[in-house]
DNA sequence: CCATTTGTCAACCGGTCGGTTAAATGAAGC
DNA sequence: GCTTCATTTAACCGACCGGTTGACAAATGG
């Protein structure tokens, strides 16, 4: 148990209902019963999603009145993109290599180096 | 089974074991003995984290003679990072708050706007 | 006090995960 | 063909995951 954060946010990250309430959070903040109602689920699911959620520190909870509104916490997603970030110049040059490859097809002839 | 991509993508990358993989892969193509042998772990279980990998399309594999290495796919994780870009907007704005709450604090004074 | 509303807890279930060991495969070299 | 090296497959294990149902808790409001 206790697995890293960084871990613990690609776990959470790693299931399309979670990644949904995420989206929904956007918008603001939400009740349970809220964020559930899109889903064919039942509540204790989604009462699980977001334990999940906040012990990835992806969103924080609250209370007003019988109510438990849930709310994004973007920071924490931007710790997973600070962990791509050192990715980027891989893809950027795969992109690259890619590009020019599609310019040379472009040009038609076989004028471009081989490779 | 057969998740959505981007799901397989962050279950992949939710593993401490398979991230160092990948920061291996950064320095180049590597065998599964190269790359097994940091971790204190059988063989198999080496070969089988790299076909989550390979599964999730964040490597590829190819055959030379007995071996069959392993390589960094980047465009993969761009994908996962065009995902997180949707949500950069929501942690500048907390980066903002909370530079403009510190920049109030280094003033001293309660001459900024409260709340 | 009682009922309603909102949400969580507990126990259970089947499936997947991360690891093991032992056996099988594939290619190379003698 | 046999051996050796590199890797995968198969079977198994305990732990965790994502879901369920049913009981419980906590706050509101008559």
């Amino acid at each position: 148990m206790t697995p890293d954060p960084l871990s613990a946010k690609f776990a959470a990250l790693a299931d399309p209902t979670r990644r949904a309430i995420l989206a929904r959070l956007c918008e603001g903040e939400a009740s349970v019963n809220e964020l559930a109602e899109p889903f064919d689920m039942s509540l204790p699911a989604v009462s699980k999603h977001l334990k999940v959620l906040e012990k990835a520190g992806l969103i924080s909870r609250s209370r007003e009145a019988q109510w438990r509104p849930a709310k994004l916490e973007p920071m924490a997603l931007k710790g997973v993109a600070d962990w791509l970030e050192h990715y980027r110049r891989y893809w950027d040059a795969s992109f690259d290599r890619l590009d020019s490859y599609l310019r040379n097809l472009q040009k038609g002839k076989d004028d471009g180096q081989r490779n």
